[in-house]
RNA sequence: GGGCCUAUAGCUCAGUCGGUAGAGCAACGGACUUUUAAUCCGUGGGUCGACGGUUCGAGCCCGUCUGGGCCCA
């Protein structure tokens, strides 16, 4: 990187001049601001747990070297206090006294040292007079120099403040540090839920010749190599099923998906999700897994399936879950009988009487879930499996077994979002190729969300795929669900627009 | 896409009627051997998001743009 466009020293604010003349009188005095390494023998965790209990005004004749940021630096003429802090937040008081560590060296601690350094401390480890465990200093030295300051410690940073720098955010909001460690802990729910079922865990393509498997605009990249244009997906989808028809008949993946479309407090262009395929199973073998997976989730991290949300209010999301008919919902949502065969110049009425502002190339079927959207989805705030889609929104799900017009379609709706979505998956080959070229057509009109022809898709279909139940669920929106977090703060790096000087 | 709110010191925020830019924390200098957001005395720190307009005079009023948030679609 070029040197030439950073600010001269003067041009920088008043603090940050001030710690990088730090660091420059460091180096002249032969100190390294950014050794290879320090002394560390114990974590502060480590010595939490070691002297629990401990009375006040103790000395135990231990010595250990500790690291940690400072986080606050109370000095005083011949006694300083420094609270260290590491990586998941456990906090150690360290004391350095003049009869302990000399004049030359207190004085340094005061002088070169300032808040957001990482220092390592060898000492005793007591209790102070007033009871706080504090490792005594015999001697100190820096394990790395922050040339700008922390951010007030007490008021919280405002929240593209915390987006921007999650690095900092981390550092010092707990909850940052706690919401960054349970999406591990959820993955590795997952997994184990799917591991105990027999679910294979597999990778497929996240560039792809052809974007497909769902519903939504697509990034356009390019491959120089093949000299032709590459999709990032929108959704494992279609691979999966391959993997189903070769015989892998538990299937699931977990990674990222792309879609290039609006962002919002619950849309993120990039996104975590799951699916899974289970031959031999339906819409409703597949919904029992998915209350598995999320009651499992929320048992992994809450120790219940009853959560309690960041802003305190609590979440039921165990037993059996209510199951309601979409065109049920729209019906008492509308004061009027709607099923998948009313016609699109009924919904249309009903649409806008509603004050809806409708599409013009909305189908019908769409026109029907619009309509549901407005009238009822808020209002699903427990679990709740909405069933039976219409068919001519859901190209690669097989058609209701007795109702007309509707698809064996799950959306699984929590806090008024939609987690997840089910289908008995379509199998016969024909029919999906039906379904695939009446979606090119769409797309051929302007519709841009509509799948194209995958053909080594429909040719594996044409080898047998077995009978299978699908499922795809959010993660961040399992995070949202199980913390009441907008998406932003369920991912640690969400994309934000470049800063301008 | 439409509407509303918002951008001021390193951080979090005030800023009245258009008249010399404010606080807390942080920083700098000094005092202090048991502090817990230590305390006390003193000091410095600002392109008020950007550009344009109105005005004798703009952080404040008007317009455009950019970033961020919320609501609607």
């Amino acid at each position: 990187m070029s040197t030439e466009n950073l600010p001269t020293e003067e041009d920088l604010p008043e603090q940050l001049r001030i710690r990088r003349e730090k660091r420059a009188s460091l180096l002249e005095r032969n100190v390294e601001p950014y050794p290879v390494s320090v002394p560390r023998t114990k974590s502060l965790k480590e010595v939490r747990e070691k002297y629990v209990g401990l009375e006040i005004d103790v000395a135990t004749g231990d010595v250990e070297s500790l690291t940690g940021r400072i986080i606050f630096k109370r000095d005083t003429g011949k006694l300083c206090f420094a609270t260290l802090r590491e990586g998941d937040g456990t906090e150690l008081q360290a004391m350095l006294s003049l009869d302990k560590v000399g004049q030359e060296v207190l004085d340094s601690w005061k002088a070169d040292i300032d808040l957001g350094d990482i220092v390592s401390i060898t000492g005793e480890i007591i209790t102070s007079k007033r009871g706080e465990l504090s490792i005594l200093a015999n001697s100190w030295t820096l394990a790395s120099k922050s040339l700008r300051p922390l951010p007030n410690d007490h008021k919280p940073m405002s929240e593209e403040t915390r987006v921007r720098m999650r690095y900092v955010d981390l550092i010092v909001r707990p909850e940052a540090r706690s919401n960054a460690r349970m999406r591990p802990a959820v993955m590795k729910s997952l997994r184990d839920t799917f591991d105990k079922a027999n679910f294979v865990e597999v990778e497929t393509p996240m560039l792809q010749v052809m974007h497909g498997g769902a519903a939504a605009r697509p990034f356009k990249s390019f491959s120089n190599a093949y000299d032709m244009d590459l999709y990032l997906r929108i959704a494992p989808e279609l691979f999966l099923k391959r993997c189903v028809v070769g015989g892998i008949e538990r299937v699931f993946e977990i990674n990222r998906n792309f879609r290039n479309e609006g962002a919002d407090s619950s849309h993120s262009p990039e996104f975590a999700m799951i699916e899974s395929y289970m031959a031999y199973g339906d819409w409703m073998s597949i919904a029992d897994l998915t209350r598995t997976l999320v009651q499992n989730a929320a048992m992994a991290v809450a120790g219940s399936h009853v959560v309690t949300h960041h802003d305190g209010r609590q979440a039921d999301l165990g037993g059996q879950w209510k199951q309601i008919s979409l065109y049920d919902a729209i019906s008492n949502g509308v004061g009027e009988s709607v099923t998948a065969l009313t016609p699109y110049a009924d919904l249309k009425k009903i649409a806008e009487k509603l004050g809806m502002k409708i599409d013009p190339k909305w189908i019908t079927g769409k026109l029907a879930e619009e309509i549901f959207e407005h009238v009822a989805r808020h209002l699903l705030v427990e679990p709740t499996f909405v069933m039976g889609f219409p068919v001519d929104t859901s190209p690669l799900v097989r058609a209701h077994r007795e109702l007309p017009g509707v698809a064996e379609k799950w959306d699984l709706y929590i806090d008024g979002f939609e987690l997840a979505t089910g289908y008995s998956e379509l199998i016969d080959p024909v029919v999906q190729r039906d379904r695939l070229v009446e979606q090119a057509t769409l797309g051929s009109k302007g519709d841009l969300e509509a799948m194209q022809v995958d053909e080594d898709f429909l040719r594996a279909m044409e080898f047998a795929m077995p009978p299978t139940g699908g499922m795809g669920m959010g993660v961040d929106r399992l995070l949202m669900a199980l913390t009441g977090l907008g998406i932003r703060e369920t991912i640690l790096f969400p994309l934000v627009k470049p800063e301008v000087d």
